[in-house]
DNA sequence: GGCATTACGCTACGACTCGTAGCGAAAGCT
DNA sequence: AGCTTTCGCTACGAGTCGTAGCGTAATGCC
């Protein structure tokens, strides 16, 4: 999480019922008081702990909401629905549905916005939060490949470009349609998106 | 901008000039100290203003900043080169270069994290942003259909679902390769994009 | 058991930002 | 002229930040 592996063997150790506490009045805070209202004192106080404590496990706002955010995407996983289609649909759905709870909406855009100045943040994000629905994309890929759903890339290096290409699209325009148009991401939009994302990537792979 | 018509139609009027450097000092502190750093007297000194006409005009940060940014989609315009895939590819990479300005990538995130909670900035940033996107869609969409690169879509209600997901699949992604992935949405990328996008369209319309 | 080490809760602190109020002067309009 | 609104300036209370210092609590090692 925030502390790397303890080289210190002794002492009193950190409390792990402290970190559950304050991560979950972290969300807490969050959906009562949006990003910009939330304070550390307030989430301390949430919590049951001092403010010095918080400030020992985490270098400030930003760290504490990246850890608290990336909790929800946890439970995020791809299903076996038989195809391709209904893989994508499934997990997408799910994405959305961490998307349209107001701990992930408030957190999520704030901390990325503070990563376009802060290279440790961004890298903290890719990490704990861009990395786990990354491997989704590649999981589904090559499930679908090994149906027959889509056809191999030899090439290492465009496969790459295309697996990159497919998490933006993927990613992306869910994020814009919850957060930005600030519609529901509901079966119908999914089912319409995915159609022609799907018809979009075997035409492309038909035709190089 | 930010204020309505004036109906005071006596005393000493505002001054225009100090409008537009304010919006410039504010993109200049957007660069240098980013979204949580900027401060509005910060702003109002490099604008030469005093803090008090700041507040005059704008309600908070939120909403300067939204004034700043909407600012720099002003150039936004589709370019006609002749085909609906050149076309797109071309207003695609004017919205990569402006989202690839740091005035935008700090701006622009964080103004949409805070209208998660707020309704107001979020009609805001609609009209002054997002719109002027959303009309370039329409304006292609016009096009392409009357060069007969698209199907006409007899069912407005339809239609406006189906712009309305083109919408979000063309910003989103763009956005998320810029702001998350944080590579550049250069030539190149652009190219697979439209070419995935513009086949799952024609595929999508082909099979209804 | 005693000892070293680390985490914890608590209080207090200076530095900073926020948003507003009050003032006199300036710039328009009729 | 006189009226009205904006402007620059100063000052202010309220709130937050991040840190320091202290005594206490919990562990590992001898």
């Amino acid at each position: 999480m925030q502390s790397r592996t303890p080289a210190s063997r002794t002492g009193r150790p950190r409390s792990a019922a402290a970190d559950t506490a304050i991560l979950a009045a972290t969300r807490e805070a969050l959906v009562e008081l949006g990003w910009s209202k939330l304070t550390l004192s307030d989430v301390a106080t949430r919590a049951g702990v001092a403010k010095t404590t918080l400030y020992r496990r985490w270098a400030g706002k930003n760290e504490l909401v990246v850890d608290a955010v990336a909790e929800l995407f946890d439970e995020l996983e791809l299903p076996d629905l038989g195809s391709l289609a209904a893989d994508i649909e499934g997990v997408v759905l799910q994405f959305a549905a961490i998307l349209a709870r107001p701990e992930a909406r408030s957190g999520l855009m704030a901390v990325v916005a503070e990563s376009t100045r802060d290279d440790a943040l961004r890298e903290r994000i890719r990490a704990s939060i861009v990395d786990r629905q990354m491997r989704l994309v590649l999981q589904g890929r090559a499930r679908a490949q090994h149906r027959g759903e889509l056809p191999p890339e030899p090439d290492p290096e465009q496969a790459a470009r295309t697996v990159d290409l497919i998490f933006d699209m993927v990613a992306g325009a869910v994020v814009h349609r919850t957060l930005v148009s600030g519609k529901p991401a509901d079966e119908e939009w999914v089912h319409s998106f995915i159609r022609i994302l799907l018809l979009g990537l075997v035409g492309a792979a038909r035709t190089p």
